[in-house]
DNA sequence: GCTCGCCTTGACAAGGCTGTCATGGCTTAT
DNA sequence: ATAAGCCATGACAGCCTTGTCAAGGCGAGC
């Protein structure tokens, strides 16, 4: 059993009024320097740490920062949530999970938490962050949140993004500079941003480069294996097939792969295949994907810091963002062009 | 801003005292039924929430339980959290996520969370779970914990477990169904307990249905793609190859199909592949992986369950576990021996 | 030398809830 | 009928910290 020491003692131990101590744990300005220093000094002796109910309930204060997710991809959350505690833990703050049912009564499920837990900010992943039932109940409770590359209506509220434009420009580039003019691109979900700024980045690209967006070479899927594959069926079907395919998410590309297999089509000698996200599904084909890499963590870490007050919103001006920078992964699912 | 109703109202709204409020709402005997129901439709109909920092400061509960864990696979953390949230939802307790690094100072890490936050247990997930400096802390601090599939120490603490012997056993026998007797194996890292255990069913299920297991046809790997990889080129490289394959988890056994693949050996027609686990990466292969799942949510839920309440240490008896069941995953890629 | 105002500190209340103990009414045993 | 006991409820203290406000000390300005 912890022996449960108390700012009272403390405050004995070091000569001072309870107050005193308080100050100094929250870093008040106006205490002078050899307090300060005792202090410490007795916090550390005693190993005392703060009681965070009491805290909470007499402040204002909760030092909890929650984590809304709907069943993205495990590798995802996991990152946001490293990222996010990584911010968090140097302010002492907590991480609250809460997975929410996006087809459920969504304000049902995070309403109660809300009220309950009083939390400081919370952290919206997608496609929660772009629910505006959350979003609703969020404003309505007044608990600060940040997005986490939300979609539409920007400038609601602060965000953390990053230039999936540019990210898709780059592969293309990247395997355009390979020597590929003929080059295939597999759509995402319809309903996600990001398909449309990938397909924008793709097309922006090739135009650029001067090569035709061939209509035919372009294939609707819904950024699961099964659609990735069965895209890339149609796509590599006859002889007149592209010498790469840029798949928008990795797991598409993993289909792509799979079909190329299938089809004995050499990768990446006879047909590059280039991903997006960097899943760790990317290493674990043979040849690994070449692929985009997201920073998530510090995505969440970003996102982590606008909540611990690395920006305050200023009434007028847009809400604080940042936009943070994607890497290349160049592995050994692309190359030259045949 | 929300309106922050308080236990008060709602004791005024049904006239009674606070104290037979709070009894209603922490389903405390010896309250009339139509009280009861008084209070229930106040609390309803002001919306009342009880404040969590409150609740945790006047008595004795925290209403969180943590979880923690080290580097584990995403998915594992995702389910993890996932089973767990279903269970502490329905007696309004909350999860915290805290990362642990195993490789830094453990102490130092958990010690002051777990006197800051007071929570109610911890689950503990592999290879935490097996950490001795963690368990000492937690002990130390009183604050009870779950294992889950731990590796040692089995009476130390409660936990929840699957059969991983059985497991593997009915995979092998699964594969001997389908007529295959030479099966190849590839061993999990040696560090972890499944391993072991995996290894003790796969040399049963032969050794009872009379097949020999050949020295030659048993790798050792470590649970990761490039050493299943590396393990499938040595077993497969030969005319004297296994017809089958059973990796001990499924990143290898993805290794293994890599393989499979670039021998241009046909799966499941020529070569039948297992894996172990059911990670998403199982089904993002042609052919889709038969592996073994392992059901992780209602580990966790059942962890949660015996946090909460479930079961009570009885002094002197083994602490209370719960073994739960696997399920065989026959997906496409083992078929009959050719 | 006196007033003003800032720096430093402390006393005290408040925050919303649960634990403890006391109370009165009613049932059961004697 | 009386004692004993249980049930239903309430009054009040206390949980540990922060916010508020007041007070004393001290240097600066007049």
């Amino acid at each position: 059993m912890s022996s449960k020491v108390t700012i009272h003692e403390v405050a004995r131990m070091s000569g001072v009024s309870i107050k005193t101590v308080s100050r100094v744990l929250n870093r008040e300005p106006n205490v002078k320097i050899d307090t300060r220093t005792r202090v410490q000094e007795a916090v550390a002796a005693l190993n005392y740490r703060p009681n965070i109910s009491a805290r909470s309930l007499a402040g204002s204060k909760a030092y909890l920062i929650g984590v809304f997710f709907d069943n993205p991809s495990p590798a995802y959350v996991t990152d946001v949530q490293l990222g996010a505690i990584a911010r968090c833990r140097e302010e002492g703050y907590h991480l609250i999970v809460e997975p929410i049912d996006s087809e459920g009564d969504v304000a049902a499920q995070i309403e109660p938490m809300l009220s309950t837990l009083r939390m400081d900010g919370v952290i919206l992943t997608p496609p929660v962050c772009d629910n505006p039932t959350v979003l609703a109940v969020l404003e309505a409770e007044g608990v600060p949140y940040v997005r986490l590359s939300p979609d539409q209506d920007l400038d609601r509220s602060a965000h953390v993004r990053m230039d999936d434009v540019r990210a898709a420009y780059e592969m293309t580039a990247h395997l355009i500079a390979l020597g590929h003019t003929d080059i295939g691109f597999i759509k995402g979900h319809p309903d996600h941003g990001a398909s449309h700024l990938r397909y924008e980045g793709y097309v922006q690209a090739m135009t650029e480069h001067g090569h035709a967006v061939r209509e035919s070479h372009v294939e609707q899927g819904y950024f699961s294996f099964r659609s990735g594959f069965e895209a890339a069926e149609r796509l590599l079907a006859g002889d007149d097939r592209p010498t790469a395919v840029f798949a928008s998410n990795d797991d598409m590309a993993l289909g792509v792969m799979a079909v190329a297999n299938r089809l004995r089509l050499n990768v990446p000698e006879t047909l590059s295949v280039a991903g997006f996200d960097d899943t760790p599904g990317a290493k674990v084909v043979w040849p690994q994907l070449t692929t985009v890499r997201q920073p998530i963590q510090a995505m969440a870490a970003a996102a982590a810091d606008l909540l611990l007050g690395g920006a305050t919103r200023v009434e007028g001006e847009a809400p604080p963002s940042r936009l943070l920078d994607f890497e290349l992964v160049v592995r050994e699912s692309t190359g030259p062009a045949r």
